[in-house]
DNA sequence: CACGGAAAGC
DNA sequence: GCTTTCCGTG
């Protein structure tokens, strides 16, 4: 488990998806800004993990869900959740073996693991999860317009 | 299926 | 830098 401290400037308001877990009394609340895709100006785009914590944050239970597991989730119907992320990114011919690869590459970054011997089943390493800097706070040397969490080495 | 190298795309 | 594409290997 992790703590979060926000520091709240004045008049400021925050959206947070409030992820819950099935099986568990924990869950995360995340700020929106710290994962979910920017649209000013050189904004960055969507990354894969922002995407899979935005389907699994709405419920939408068909093509991918929480596991058992804090953390872990189970693609439900890989080629659907393909498709989606396909759309979004404008990939259309994303399909499971090659998501699963941007996947497996989030392994060495310490983002996600395999949950081995369950099929489709990965696992966040939210112990690793760290907040960088939040947005406009101005003590922040290195700030920048767009704040993220990220996962630690 | 799951893994990871290699190379290309953006 | 983060995938996307392709593919040989177990």
């Amino acid at each position: 488990t992790f703590s979060l401290v926000l520091l709240i400037e004045q008049n400021q308001e925050i959206s947070f998806t409030f992820l819950t877990f099935h099986h568990s009394s924990e869950a995360v609340l995340f700020p929106d800004w710290a994962y979910k895709p920017a649209w000013s100006p050189g904004s960055r785009q969507v990354q894969l993990w922002h995407f899979l914590l935005e389907l699994l944050g709405r419920g939408e239970g068909g093509a991918i869900s929480w596991g058992g597991e804090w953390g872990e989730f189970i693609i439900r119907d890989p080629e659907r959740l393909a498709r989606l992320w396909g759309e979004r990114k404008g990939k259309p011919h994303m399909n499971y073996d090659k998501l699963s690869r941007a996947l497996r590459y989030y392994y060495n970054k310490h983002i996600l693991h395999k949950t081995k011997g369950k099929r489709f089943t990965y696992k966040f390493n939210f112990s690793k999860l760290i907040l960088v800097n939040y947005p406009g706070f101005p003590s922040s040397p290195h700030r920048s317009p767009i704040s993220r969490f990220m996962f630690r080495k």
